[in-house]
DNA sequence: GAATCGTGGCG
DNA sequence: TCGCCAAGATT
């Protein structure tokens, strides 16, 4: 591959210097300077250094649970998108549960969506248990050591898949997560989005990893994006990059990586049924396996109509999703939740359950549960809170 | 290729 | 209060 960079994701190796190739000239001459053995060498050893004294002491790199891929995968899947610190406790309780990759495979989903409950992403949960089911099935219980193979399971896309065979196995697999494309695309003074740059951040990442320690080395440079090449007020005195760095050097380091601005998000109204029988039981109903939080329980409810009254759109709603006939009551209580894509505020009303057999029309399963137990069902975070408010109430 | 998919923390 | 986004993958 020539070390010049497209912006494109074209994959035509012109030679031909044009506006759309990442830094022009300069920028190719300067990871031309890569391509020395001498200069790489030492470039690699900067980081290197620093991760000795500066880098984190973090639970998957610590022996001996360094050499279990099952503990650095479920890091590995619990971080995507999802800070360290938040990460942490989900991460130590998990072994608790599941041990071994063998426990996770034959467990009931609602345990591991349960074990995963608040950590956001579900998804990720139910691919990590198909991916179990999979591993133990089709791998003998061992995890592939094949960049193809391990794509191939579900929920492990390109950087999981190299965070996994570079930590656990020490194979020479570049990554690309949130924290090296900040680093790489201010390393190289990256003109675009890092998301229209992809192809040539990959081939950045691949281009300076070592070969002797790439486990140690893509440690340090995730690292390094966490710890001093910080999206706002980056401690560039404090890095061992400082004299490499483009975005440094050309005093770009705020505007790089650069954001493509995205306009307000649109704001759903939610009208929500906490419905109670004769004998003190609410119902809730567990959503279908795709899409928003897929799996979960819930309190019935949906969207309110232009001109309808938070009453009419509840009652309505539970007629066409569960059948059933209630008396719209007081309001319990407000929730306001801001997903990734949109705003909902969720109108919780105590409901009178008058009539009919609740039927799973819009979801899975549904069910009459007690406050007593009903903290062994997952459910989503804005969903604890309307349970909490029923706590507090009685 | 653009949308979708959670939650918490930050300025 | 609000926008941004963090160890991304999937469709």
């Amino acid at each position: 591959m020539p070390a010049q960079l497209n912006v494109n994701a074209s994959p035509s190796p012109s030679s031909v210097a044009s506006p759309r190739k990442l830094g022009r000239a300069s920028a190719n001459q300067w990871l031309q300077s890569f391509s020395h053995p001498s200069v790489l060498n030492q470039f690699q050893g900067k980081l290197l250094d620093w991760y000795e004294t500066s880098g984190r002491d973090l639970p998957w790199r610590r022996l001996p649970d360094l050499n279990d891929p099952y503990r650095i995968w479920t890091s590995e899947v619990m971080l995507q998108q999802t800070q360290v610190k938040t990460v942490l406790p989900y991460y130590n309780r998990w072994f608790e549960v599941f041990p071994t990759v063998e426990s996770l495979a034959i467990a009931d989903q609602q345990q591991v969506l349960k074990a995963w409950e608040g950590l956001g992403y579900y998804s990720r949960a139910r691919n990590f248990h198909r991916a179990a089911k999979i591993v133990v099935e089709k791998h003998s219980g061992q995890f592939p050591k094949s960049l193809e193979a391990a794509q191939d399971l579900p929920g492990i896309g390109r950087t999981t898949a190299g965070g996994i065979l570079s930590n656990a196995f020490d194979l020479p697999v570049p990554i690309l997560d949130g924290n090296v494309k900040r680093v790489l695309s201010r390393l190289v003074a990256l003109p675009v989005p890092p998301a229209k740059a992809m192809d040539a951040l990959w081939f950045v990442s691949e281009l300076i990893l070592s070969g002797d320690r790439p486990r140690d080395f893509n440690q340090a440079l995730m690292d390094l994006g966490a710890t001093v090449c910080l999206r706002k007020n980056p401690t560039c005195l404090l890095c061992p990059w400082m004299s490499y760095c483009q975005a440094y050097r050309t005093n770009q380091t705020t505007i790089i990586p650069m954001t493509e601005s995205k306009g307000p998000l649109p704001h759903k109204v939610i009208g929500v049924a906490v419905i109670e029988n004769e004998q003190g039981e609410i119902l809730i109903d567990r959503r279908l396996e795709e899409g928003l939080l897929g799996g979960l329980w819930e309190f019935p409810g949906g969207k309110v109509e232009p001109g309808e009254s938070m009453e009419e759109c509840v009652k309505r709603e539970i007629k066409e999703e569960l059948a059933l006939d209630i008396e719209v009551g007081e309001e319990l209580i407000v929730v306001n939740h801001a997903y990734t894509h949109f705003k909902v505020s969720l109108h919780v009303h105590l409901c009178r359950y008058l009539g009919g057999e609740p039927k799973a029309i819009a979801s899975q399963e549904v069910r009459w549960v007690t406050l007593d137990t009903i903290d062994q069902y997952p459910f989503p975070k804005a969903n604890t809170k309307i349970i909490e408010a029923l706590k507090k109430r009685s």
